[in-house]
DNA sequence: AAATCTGGAGATGTATGCAATTATAACAAG
DNA sequence: CTTGTTATAATTGCATACATCTCCAGATTT
């Protein structure tokens, strides 16, 4: 009753269904990293053809959401810590970039939704639910999100979009300590701050610390703990 | 007798062949800016069937060599001078971190056949004509790719691939003034300085300010200079 | 004459059948 | 018991036919 919604998507063709249905899976880990994406099955859950699938699992694979061998069947991919850290030296200085250009393009409006999203996380992050942690994280990404939509630049969304697709950064927050949170929220206001003073180099800069820091958090849960890493190592 | 050469490829499949002859193509200008790339018309020219081009109509597509909107040709998309300066804005802070891990690992022999290529692209630099500046912008692009080979970080490859698939950037020599270009090949040098000196800081900053050159060169040619541009803004 | 509607052609989206390749499992040899 | 081999099943790659959508031209109406 659930499998045949993959057609809400803002999208008319089968195929961005599709894709967007295979991301949804993949990045909220119903399709564990080491899974088979096999076409027919796919196309048979989503009662459709392959063709639209294929079109789909390439487009993931292009992107490096998935791992495509000639003649094999695509993979979610098994991410180690060095990917990890890997993929945030990548994010930490596009989305410093992502800021500069925010703090020299937003506007008055674009600003304030901002403002009202960092408002509505910090009140969740009083509340210290597992559900809440799972809306902190969802708006997080939205705020950033917005940062990247105001800097204008699809370019720069597109390599973004490509980085952002790493299973692992949904449940950031839930590795996060008291402090480091109350750390991450100040960061926000900071970014705040420079977006309204026009001050390119103060928005990169705290864009910088921002992420550096949650390298850090990251590197720290599935690097060097090795209850949790096992997760990430496991199907190699 | 020369279309049905598209397999000459590393890899197997048609629809990868396909691919590497598309963009080929498309970033030695066979195919402007603006145009019109049609399935069936490709499928025809390589004596294949529309399934393997539909393929790698999308790959270009989700890198952004080509935009493809739904039910429509997929086209060349033509460059504004804006978005010369947003694609190296990116190329900076990415071959930027290439340069900083390569310092940190990069092997000797890595080390003694960039410095080969450095070479043969001085004496070639000593003789200025149009043939010795396509074959440089050549081994300039291989220099370059060797760099972030060294760098060992398959995700910084993908996203600089996409970065690098800008029509424009093949000519960039020409556009070069010989005081540019002497500050060029200075700059080669001292990254092979800072690469042997294994200082990831040096190569870093080192490698900023060779693209950063790079960016303005271009956008004094594309950018504020009329007759140059008019070609860019064309077809819009 | 201008605007709108309609029909047809051109091009992409989807489905399905067949070919080619790879994985798997059974079996034989060491 | 392990290793190598072969046959068969499973799965992707490719081709083609059909469905659907978009755009443009020309007719019709105001």
């Amino acid at each position: 009753m659930n499998e045949i919604a993959y057609k809400d998507a803002s999208t008319n063709n089968t195929g961005d269904g599709v894709y967007e249905w295979l991301l949804d899976r993949i990045l909220t880990g119903v399709f564990e990293p080491g899974s088979r994406l096999r076409e027919e099955e796919i196309a048979e859950a989503l009662s459709t053809s392959r063709t639209p699938v294929r079109e789909a699992l390439r487009r993931l694979g292009a992107e490096g959401t998935v791992e495509r061998k000639t003649n094999r069947s695509a993979v979610v991919p098994t991410l180690r810590p060095t990917d990890i850290l890997e993929v945030y030296d990548i994010r930490v200085l596009m989305e410093g970039l992502a800021a500069r250009r925010a703090a020299e393009k937003i506007t008055p409006d674009q600003l304030q939704s901002m403002k009202q999203l960092c408002e509505e996380i910090e009140s969740l992050a009083k509340s210290k639910s597992a559900a809440s942690l799972a809306q902190i994280s969802k708006m997080n990404m939205e705020l950033h999100r917005s940062i990247y939509l105001a800097a204008d630049s699809p370019r720069l969304a597109n390599v973004l979009a490509g980085v952002f697709r790493i299973a692992i950064m949904n449940n950031t927050f839930s590795h996060y300590s008291d402090g480091e949170m109350t750390r991450s929220l100040h960061h926000h206001r900071e970014l705040l701050a420079a977006f309204e003073a026009k001050d390119s180099y103060w928005a990169e800069s705290t864009m910088h610390s921002h992420l550096r820091a949650a390298q850090v958090t990251l590197h720290r849960a599935f690097g060097d703990d090795q209850t949790e890493s096992a997760k990430v190592w496991e199907a190699e």
